[in-house]
DNA sequence: TAGATTGTTAATCGATTAACAATC
DNA sequence: TAGATTGTTAATCGATTAACAATC
């Protein structure tokens, strides 16, 4: 199995690898300089070899008796995901979901630079998002071929999503991170990231039915 | 393993049925009656023999020689998932990603019956947002039980998200889909669904270091 | 009929969990 | 030292895939 489905060991494994992260991060100073994998396991509801196992994969070494060294695991963790590394990124479409991604202020912290947003709305072109410019969508390939870019986020209507990333794709970018209802194509070496709202109403639909 | 990492069978199974229903509503009308399951498999690329027993599953019969019923498969999956239900659902913070999830048309196909926003900010408060009500936050419990509110969708800063989770649930939600960069308690007999964003700003970054 | 596709059992594969020696 | 926790191998579990008889 592949494609759309990647429930893979990779994909689950840096799922879990963030939650740890985000998880230090926020329970890092208050407590002490040690922490254990049946620590973490326990918060998460989860297993403590997996955790280890986790780790290790990672390159973290805990010590017996003591456990990991927080910082250390933060900072492994960060370095073999990337999260220190920069690139630059658009949103393709100004409307009420592009300026919400815009305003978070999350992305630099992973290292996403947000250059700009665009949009075909004569109304919009030309004012400002979250400090951000948006420019007209014709010019999108150029722009993003002249001030390099590397992600394109896809907030624009489904319809007009497969055409804006093949201009993001000729434009040169390596990764596409869609949000619009629909499943694009993109050439294999194109990193596809989907957020399929729809797929979350499925699973709402479902357990509405069967809660009593 | 349970808890925030749920990658167990039903979960993947909703999601692939998802994606199967989603397709057959694109792809349906313009084809014959006929599907069979290797042509769904060849459209996600994964393994024929997985679509049979999904719809197995879901109490699809096919037919041999020729497959199944296009309009069967669509209906069946509809009704095992609950997708015609409805069910009452509000928004906590009607900031810009709250606007954008209330201007979703999706919802109404999926039974969804979105009843008003909530904010604490004194000049939303009052005012519409396609179409809905924003009501102050204050009164979020009240207005939860007068209008027997089943869903809440969170969209407010992560700081406050908490509070308002415990507020929904005092008015008697059943289910929480969450949209704040943080992670929630509920009651076990509530459902939570995450939509955590920062998982995917991981992911990106991972592979945006990976690729040349 | 011949042939294509379902439905289902069996085999494989891989992820998760258990067990336990190593170690500080 | 005794005891707690890691690191790793082995066992289990379950999902995916292969095989193939049934069937229209």
């Amino acid at each position: 199995m592949a494609g759309l489905f990647e429930h893979n060991f990779r994909h689950v494994m840096l799922e879990r690898l963030m939650h740890y992260y985000l998880y230090l991060q926020k329970h890092s100073l208050s407590e002490g300089e040690w922490i254990s994998s049946s620590e973490i396991a326990g918060y998460f509801q989860m297993d403590d070899t997996q955790v280890r196992k986790d780790l290790a994969a990672v390159g973290i070494r805990g010590r017996p008796r003591l456990g990991y060294r927080r910082g250390e695991v933060a900072e492994q963790i960060k370095k073999w995901l990337g999260i220190g590394n920069t690139y630059n990124a658009v949103i393709v479409g100004a409307g009420r979901l592009g300026g919400a991604i815009a305003e978070y202020k999350m992305f630099q912290d992973y290292g996403l630079k947000l250059k700009a947003l665009f949009d075909n709305d004569p109304l919009k072109i030309g004012k400002r998002i979250g400090g951000y410019p948006i420019y007209d969508v014709r010019y999108l390939r150029r722009q993003v071929e002249q001030m390099q870019i590397q992600l394109g986020i896809i907030t624009c209507p489904a319809e007009i999503a497969q055409q804006c990333v093949d201009e993001l794709a000729a434009g040169g970018v390596r990764a596409i991170w869609n949000f619009a209802p629909i499943n694009l194509n993109v050439h294999k070496n194109i990193f596809l990231r989907n957020e399929h709202i729809s797929i979350g109403l499925g699973e709402l639909a479902y357990y509405m039915k069967r809660q009593k």
